[in-house]
RNA sequence: GCCCAGGUAGCUCAGUCGGUAGAGCAAGGGACUGAAAAUCCCUGUGUCGGCGGUUCAAUUCCGUCCCUGGGCA
């Protein structure tokens, strides 16, 4: 189940999972660490008690996560709830996550936070230089990144570094794993009208719910502002009103612009995933157990 | 009431020594090979406060009126 942030995915999964013994694997990039509650709208206790969920609180804040490992996870968790006999429900927002998962990513070893840290401290001041550096290596790669785009230029660095292999030579592995699956796809997608709403709602409410004390938590803890968990959306936003250097209203605006630009950006993803049955809210539960049912027609027949 | 400073894009502002204007943000579109709620690319948008005057030509100069902020009374 995937959509845009505020789609009402989550609320459709969790249904899904009630009617048809079914458990949830996230698929969010930021449910996954711990302490990141009110700012990523994680589902609640009483929730979380009717329906076993995969993937969130499985990092802690100040670490470093990714899309590969997310992936790799994933699988492990859906192979699990399969084999004990129920229904895995894949549902989040995060494009890439996702598309690490059902198309997989070229192998590669975890990220070595050493050499990431020493090629932003070489690369930030010259970001021209390490773009001319990456076309003498791999011009195809540098061809495809905009020089201004100094992450993704870095992170190319990175791979050349590290495996040897030009970027742009390395094929994507790992998707096969869905040839074992009947794939059903759904994605929820509200008037933008309607999306818009819900977001001005959803952030007046999350900030109702104590996101300041989170942020005022995560921050007494000791986790860096600078760190990954603290990039979601929000969390620096909010992490100013709390130390007094902005007014709730300003905050609350800030957030709600940078949700839908999100969201804009998500339904741009989206729109090019193959095999997706669009639904609109209202329709999206009985039209997503009509499609299973369907499947389970055509497996016993 | 008087004296200043302002009134330009949805917002904050720059600018035009007179030839109908441009940044940031917002908005719209797009990209995406382990940071992805990240990162980056592309694109509009205007009665330049109103009305008169001077001028071939006024958003720009002059007059006047209105509005906002500050000061003096």
């Amino acid at each position: 189940m995937l959509g845009p942030t505020a789609s009402g995915k989550s609320e459709l999964a969790h249904e899904v999972a009630l009617e048809r013994n079914g458990e949830i694997v996230s698929a969010d990039a930021f449910a996954v660490y711990r302490g990141l509650d009110a700012g990523t709208a994680k589902p609640s206790r009483d929730r979380r008690r009717e329906v076993p969920y995969w993937g969130i609180d499985v990092a802690e804040p100040g670490e470093a996560y990714s899309a590969g490992r997310w992936a790799r996870d994933a699988r492990g968790w859906v192979d699990d709830i399969a084999r004990r006999g129920r229904l895995p429900i894949l549902c989040g927002g995060s494009g890439f996550y996702l598309s690490a998962l059902l198309e997989g990513l070229p192998p590669l070893d975890e990220m070595d936070p050493a050499l990431r840290t020493a090629l932003a401290a070489w690369g930030r001041p010259r970001p021209e230089a390490a773009h001319r550096f990456l076309e003498m290596n791999d011009p195809v790669s540098a061809s495809r990144i905009p020089p201004a785009n100094l992450r993704y230029t870095l992170r190319a660095l990175e791979i050349l570094l590290t495996t040897g292999v030009r970027p742009s030579d390395r094929p994507r592995t790992g998707g096969g794993w869905t040839a074992r699956w009947r794939l059903v796809k759904v994605g929820i997608r509200p008037p933008r009208e309607d999306l818009y709403a819900r977001i001005a709602h959803r952030v007046a409410w999350m900030l109702d719910a104590g996101w300041a004390s989170e942020v005022r938590r995560l921050l007494e803890d000791g986790v860096p502002i600078e760190s990954q968990a603290f990039s979601a959306i929000g969390y620096r936003e909010v992490a100013e009103w709390v130390c007094g250097r902005a007014d709730r209203r300003e905050t609350e605006d800030k957030i709600v612009a940078a949700t839908r630009q999100l969201a804009k950006r998500q339904r741009t993803w989206f729109a090019r995933e193959s095999g997706v049955e669009w639904l609109s809210p209202e329709r999206a539960l009985a039209a997503t157990l009509a499609r299973l049912d369907e499947d389970e027609t055509e497996r016993s027949g």
